[in-house]
DNA sequence: CAGCATCCCGATGGATACTG
DNA sequence: CAGTATCCATCGGGATGCTG
């Protein structure tokens, strides 16, 4: 998928985003929070199998359940309820139902949701850019380890 | 830590990622790659609980592996060692060994690791300025859950 | 100092079956 | 259609102990 990759951008480090590295580079591992850290459960987030592929698939337009399955793929119902209810709790996802019969619930992106999608899609195209270069990287890495 | 957050920019989705966004969306659930997808491994290396901090904690100098182990706070040596070659297989570290008695080794960004922390710290910054945006969801909906 | 090997537990998440 | 409930396999990752 997405073969998007038009050279190696290597963008250099903005003035915000430095502060926000020095800022978390200073801390020095002090182990208080970590799991309240605010930082940490968003990067979860993102990390987790489904949450992105689930706001990727909400951008362009709202969807109910099933086309939502349909769409991601091979997603199982139980992860796909359970995805949606995390966004949800977050505020990224709003959830509607309609009273027909039977029922149809539609889910879309709130503005929150739509925000995350900008910082997000900025890794996506990195990665889209560099994983060529990540698996050259691997194999030679991997050629070495034999020996 | 890190309470940097100045209000919500909530930012706008660019071109360039709202190509990215489209192609991944038009995808429609080939379920072919997904363990193959490049994008998927750097989206699970970030959500990895350790290769985050290892690399904020070595943008601002290379460090060695017990400095590591300090400053990250209470990772383990396993872990540590872990993440370590991960990242180096990945070529965002560098690992190089001194052969003093006993022997040290420093670990360093790479060009491509500083590069990944562009759009990473993009992501952390937003993360810090709307976390109080989620927690707030978060409590929202909760409390209506109860009932 | 900088690891590797082993054991082990809890969480993640898939498969399946049932419901309003 | 849009879930919920249950069972179960896998795996991340912590603790501990041993080396060159």
């Amino acid at each position: 998928m997405t073969r998007l990759h038009s050279g190696n951008p290597l963008p250099e480090i903005s003035d915000p985003v430095r502060a926000m590295l020095d800022s978390m580079a200073a801390w020095t591992g002090a182990p208080e929070d970590e799991a309240q850290c605010p930082v940490r459960d968003v990067l979860d987030r993102v990390g987790q199998k489904w949450t992105l592929l689930i706001l990727v698939a909400l951008e362009p337009s709202p969807k109910r359940f099933s086309q939502l399955q349909r769409q991601v793929g091979d997603i199982s119902k139980r992860m796909l309820t359970q995805t949606l209810r995390q966004l949800e709790r977050d505020g990224m996802v709003s959830r509607q139902v309609f009273p027909t019969k039977p029922p149809s619930v539609e889910y879309a992106l709130t503005d929150l949701g739509r925000s995350a999608l900008a910082p997000i899609g900025a890794l996506l195209v990195w990665a889209d850019s560099n994983h060529e270069t990540i698996r050259a990287s691997r194999e030679a890495f991997d050629a070495e380890e034999v020996s």
